[in-house]
DNA sequence: GTCTATAGGGGGATAGAC
DNA sequence: GTCTATCCCCCTATAGAC
């Protein structure tokens, strides 16, 4: 016996689908403009529906904001683990999270930039979910300095204090880079690779 | 004979620190909220006014965040003059520059946190004029490391990089930054001080 | 799954009295 | 200089038909 689930499959699917290429319109009109001047009439415009369409897969306006914040968030920490041990050449993982880092942020710079503008529209509990993954990041990259310090690859007064400094660098490449630049996206994480080393103390490597 | 003038000076003043105190009141309001989300009878309501009296002070609520964030832009740029000579310490000059950044992004973080975050909620003309003092700013920090790199102060493969990498290391201090934390803001301004000498290749300096 | 219609509440800005 | 009243528009979200 064919059971409805079956048939209902395919139709989940499309279902799913089609959400999420409302979560891909709504990053771009959230992008452009910002969450409290698009309306989920916009948005259902730009999909070809009607607003109240909108609601049969999302909630409210603001889960539509928490999905795509949330996704690119938790995608980069799964994307991204900072695996090395003591074995390691602490200055060749740095250069990987560096790169990895400035690479990632710049293929996601639309659903990054409404997660760090558009921050305050979310609610508490999803805020707090949002920032537990930063955080996450955040520790993560300042155990690497503080276990690269011990080894002896790094030289810094204050190792947790240089890790959000590292952060605050690298972060700041998608408010300038523009494509059709001097330098590509591949020059300038390159070049941050050497000014990390270096702000790290760790110039004076024989190898990259 | 007493000019009509003269009595409304007296006037005049008070109408120019309501129309200040109604600028710092819509700037705690939209950096609270956002600039979309606080209403005109918002903003009246906490100045103790009706809307239609907002009006009187300002042609449009446009204009009230244009002018919020162009002061604390343009006051930032004529209050710090990056002055210098080829006889000048450029590393004293560097921290000097960091350490003025810290402090007044930090106590100026309100207008410029709204500033950044509402860039596009200005009209183009309004835009282009806040990006022209950042550009200023940004070509005088530039030039200052690509001088520093001349007079062998600074060793840096590409000094107009490096000098965007400077300004993404301390503009990204304003982020994480809470006045209860471990570090002071003085401390963290010095410590940021030695991560620049570093990352532009100044560590050896025998003065700081 | 998508629609129309609508509830219930704001929004920015202006006119014109006082 | 401040007010009330109002214009016309948009908002999020829901009810219920199809």
């Amino acid at each position: 016996m064919i059971s409805p689930g079956l048939i209902i499959e395919g139709d989940d699917k499309s279902v799913a689908e089609k959400a999420q290429s409302i979560l891909e319109i709504s990053s771009s009109l959230f992008f452009e403009n910002d969450y409290n001047s698009v309306g989920i009439r916009a948005i259902a415009h730009a999909a070809g529906v009607r607003g109240a369409s909108i609601y049969h897969y999302f909630s409210s306006k603001e889960e539509i904001l928490f999905l795509i914040v949330k996704e690119v968030t938790s995608d980069f920490i799964d994307s991204s683990p900072l695996v090395y041990d003591e074995e390691s050449d602490f200055r060749k993982v740095l250069r990987m999270l560096v790169s990895k880092h400035i690479f990632y942020f710049w293929e996601h710079r639309i659903a990054l930039a409404i997660g760090y503008r558009e921050m305050h529209n979310l609610t508490l509990e999803h805020k707090k979910i949002v920032q537990g993954y930063r955080l996450e990041y955040q520790h993560s990259v300042q155990r690497f300095v503080s276990d690269g310090v011990v080894a002896g690859a790094f030289q810094c007064k204050d190792p947790n204090l240089t890790g959000v400094a590292l952060l605050d660098l690298i972060n700041g490449v998608n408010d300038w880079f523009r494509p059709n630049g001097r330098l590509s996206i591949e020059q300038i994480a390159d070049q941050y690779c050497d000014l990390s080393q270096q702000m790290l103390g760790a110039q004076n490597a024989n190898d990259k």
